[in-house]
DNA sequence: TCTGGGGTCCTAGGACCC
DNA sequence: TCTGGGGTCCTAGGACCC
């Protein structure tokens, strides 16, 4: 059996811990720049406020109702969401982080377990270790497990068990299609066509048909949904197939020279990600987009893969490829909105092969490397940075609503006798 | 005027190999 | 008029997730 736990409204939790008085309010909680709507208080939803509203277009509405706004606190929640994780590890030896507010949990051998009573103590624990509310759905697959927790969420309780093949056809029977794990826009569409509506239509399908129209991961998402698993826990490590760094700007650029600034930052935030995790990337690939939401605009998403000639984490060899990337794709006249930075083919820091012409002094980048991520651990992300990455970050984001670094920034801590 | 920033997996098709 | 057959690897793009 899995279990699958998530955070309830997750990044409006966390601000709740810190500021009790938000209980029972409107709170919202924004995507970076202040864009769109991400977190929302069960006040929020009943007043109508959808997952990734535009901010500008529920302001009228928020306002009336005198909401609280928070811009995205990531230090914060990623604090909170390393606790939570914590405890679950007391009651698996097998976690899968999924999200930073999710979790999946092989729950081992069960035998003479009252599941029932097992899953309310998790439940109970969690609150009382770190103040977090969560939900814990159980099932045979993972996909049952997750059904699971939304259904409880639906049921308003704090967890729901499917253990018996009754249970789960009666939870299949009203639970919508479109809540499914797996399925989207798309393929919501197109089984509303063939007069699915529920889980449970959807597993009346036939498995070749299901495999033709939506591949062999809705072969597999059928499977789970009759029990027989597909997916299985993974490490997070083993998971991490590519790093990326993007981030739309404040305002439009139409000049080289800021994009350059910001691509030097991905790059930078890159190769450390690659440091902090011992890997090396094969292959960059570096992409400029403009707004696809304004229709008046010319658009252009280019875009340039670049093979390294050998291995690389190194911010300024990566910072160097990413600038000379940004030159070859940017066109002026155009009003570019966002930029970001991806590495693939990533490999363990052990296994770099040495290419015989490449030239590359090795050692003396890793030095400088080391010496960089040193300073900028005791200082201060960003302390010291290449002059390709500005200064100024005239293009940087908004963050207008933002809370305190309660768990994680110590020149925020007030000690008193 | 204002619409996030990460990720995963799969498939089709092109480049290339002998 | 006729123009191989069997592969692998890589990338772009599309679907999905939170």
């Amino acid at each position: 059996m899995f279990a699958h736990v998530d955070i309830n409204n997750c990044y409006v939790s966390c601000e709740r811990l810190f500021n009790p008085s938000l209980e029972g309010r409107v709170v919202v909680v924004l995507s970076n720049n202040d864009g769109c709507v991400i977190a929302r208080s069960n006040e929020a939803k009943a007043i109508g406020i959808k997952m990734a509203d535009a901010e500008f277009m529920v302001r009228q509405n928020l306002k009336k109702n005198n909401a609280v706004i928070f811009s995205s606190n990531y230090p914060l929640y990623a604090d909170m969401s390393a606790r939570l994780m914590n405890n679950l590890a007391r009651y698996t030896y097998t976690l899968m982080v999924y999200s930073i507010d999710e979790a999946f949990m092989a729950l081992g051998d069960i035998r003479g377990i009252d599941l029932e009573q097992h899953t309310g103590t998790i439940s109970r624990n969690v609150m009382q270790h770190t103040g977090l509310p969560i939900t814990v759905g159980v099932g045979p697959t993972m996909a049952l497990a997750k059904l699971a927790n939304k259904a409880a969420k639906k049921q308003k309780r704090p967890y729901l068990v499917l253990d018996t093949t009754e249970k789960i056809s009666e939870t299949l029977l009203d639970f919508p299609i479109e809540d499914v794990w797996g399925v989207g826009l798309q393929y919501y569409h197109k089984l509303t066509e063939c007069g699915v509506k529920t889980a449970q239509d959807f597993r009346a399908l036939q498995p070749d048909f299901v495999r033709q129209e939506m591949t062999v991961q809705g072969w597999r998402l059928h499977q789970e949904l009759w029990g027989k698993p597909c997916n299985v826990i993974k490490d997070v490590a083993e998971r991490s197939k590519g790093i990326e760094s993007s981030q739309s700007f404040s305002s439009y650029q139409t000049a080289l020279e800021p994009i350059e600034e910001a691509a030097a930052m991905h790059a930078a935030t890159v190769a450390l990600k690659l440091r902090q995790q011992k890997s090396m990337a094969m292959t960059l690939t570096i992409y400029l987009r403009t707004n696809k939401h304004n229709v008046k605009h010319d658009q252009h998403y280019p875009s340039i893969t670049v093979k390294i000639p050998f291995a690389a984490n190194s911010t300024h060899q990566l910072t160097r490829i990413a600038v000379q990337a940004i030159r070859a794709i940017f066109q002026p006249g155009y009003n570019y909105m966002k930029t970001g930075i991806r590495a693939t083919g990533i490999i363990p820091e052990g296994e770099i092969q040495y290419n015989l012409f490449a030239g590359y002094e090795h050692s003396r980048e890793q030095q400088l490397a080391g010496l960089m991520d040193q300073l900028n651990d005791r200082y201060g992300r960003g302390t010291l940075r290449l002059a390709a990455d500005s200064f100024e970050r005239k293009w940087a984001m908004k963050q207008e609503f933002l809370s305190k670094q309660y768990t994680t920034d110590w020149k925020d801590l007030v000690i008193t006798r």
